[in-house]
DNA sequence: CCTTGGTTTATGTACGTGCTTATTCAAGTA
DNA sequence: TACTTGAATAAGCACGTACATAAACCAAGG
């Protein structure tokens, strides 16, 4: 039975066709697991886990008692993945640098204290690097980090190590906050960056949290040219 | 038992706080599936549960007889929805817009049939248009349709219904490819944009495929301010 | 007519069993 | 030495049952 009705994909397929050749419409309501779960002659568990499958999916949505119905709003759902920017940087066959460019201690400005869902601005600590692919330009990042969430982090010489690196080896994160945008180039960014005044820059604004205590906030620049690509 | 040890939501945040205290290692070999249900004293399948959802998230790999063992490569995953433009202007509380610019049909160029896996360049349909929020330009589109693959695409009125909707309603995608970045406003989209010449513009590439057949390859060059959120 | 509280219903979760399948490792063979 | 074969192993999957929980629905009471 490797790709027969029996098998949950089996099961999830032949829903999902359904869905698309109008058998359900958007927004109609599907029988009940149970009811489903016969007519494909398997049990309620397949057609749960085929369900659970199509609801992450955004094709369908469940709600305890009301059903299941075809979700109204298709959306492509695409998953990023941020790795730690040394692998990044490695796993394309480049060699890493890194270099730390600014440490000090700053009051947050009022958007980064919003983000981070702070009341007012706060003393951080605040970490300006480059990383370097091949001894060229690659992120420049701006991070605020949480002294009161992570003091350890004072201890930490972040010439020698990347606040990055640090952070997600050693501190788990709960929840996190992505904005994806594109910026111009300012002075600043154009000299470390290599790269000429309002040149498009792709902007990767992070925030993240261990339960509601905020850990750090980065604001990464990608030297012109970074792409970033979903998995599958 | 609503937040008890015995729920598979316990079960993985107790597995997932052992990982980050250390007690395995990035790398490491957790025990087998049975071994932490006993140890859990809960089933393996509630372990199963857990360990899904963690292998979702990248923080552990599950290979079949090898085991379960922590990532090495931690990477931050997150999950964009990419909605039908339309929906994404409306729920915002917007007036959406639509405007065909052009219609017509062209050979890809080299770098569209490589990204849609095509051998050499096809002829396929050409759209460009732009799509506009509360009457100002939001998103400008140059897509790419195949012929072949969509033959219907020939006899819908596009300048009444977006592809992008037409798309979405009718054609099921199996393969979904989004790569995003930030390029500089040329002379025709900074005039449709209405925006400045080099104007850093977010763009979002997306191709997608049923089966092995190509459907649609759009580039999206979004209006000055745009910002992609990630969901949770 | 509105509130309230119980009943019903459909999904969510837990468990245990039995089988399947990919993969590794070691022994045996050319 | 290299290549094949087979046994052992650990995750993956399917099933059936039992119970939990959220939400909708309905009926009784003020």
């Amino acid at each position: 039975m490797s790709q027969g009705t029996q098998t949950w994909r089996g099961v999830r397929n032949r829903i999902h066709t359904a869905i698309l050749n109008g058998v359900y419409a958007p927004g109609a309501k599907l029988p009940r697991d149970a009811d489903l779960a016969a007519e494909m002659r398997c049990a309620r568990s397949t057609v749960q886990r085929a369900m659970q499958s199509l609801s992450q999916r955004g094709i369908v949505e469940r709600r305890r008692k009301r059903g299941t119905r075809v979700c109204l709003q298709p959306a492509t759902k695409a998953t990023l993945d941020i790795p730690i920017t040394r692998d990044e940087v490695e796993s394309r066959g480049s060699q890493y640098g890194y270099q730390l460019i600014r440490r000090s201690t700053e009051k947050t400005p009022l958007a980064v204290a919003g983000v981070l869902g702070l009341p007012q601005p706060t003393a951080m600590l605040r970490v300006r690097a480059l990383h370097l692919a091949d001894g060229r330009p690659y992120i420049l990042e701006d991070r605020w980090i949480s002294t009161r969430t992570v003091p350890e982090i004072l201890t930490v010489d972040l010439a020698s190590v990347s606040a990055n690196e640090w952070l997600v080896r050693n501190r788990p994160i709960s929840d996190c906050s992505i904005r994806l945008y594109a910026e111009a180039a300012d002075e600043e960014r154009a000299q470390y960056l290599d790269c000429r005044l309002k040149d498009a820059l792709f902007i990767v604004d992070r925030s993240t949290w261990i339960g509601k205590l905020p850990i750090t906030s980065v604001k990464a620049s990608c030297a012109p040219g970074y792409r970033l690509l979903t998995r599958i």
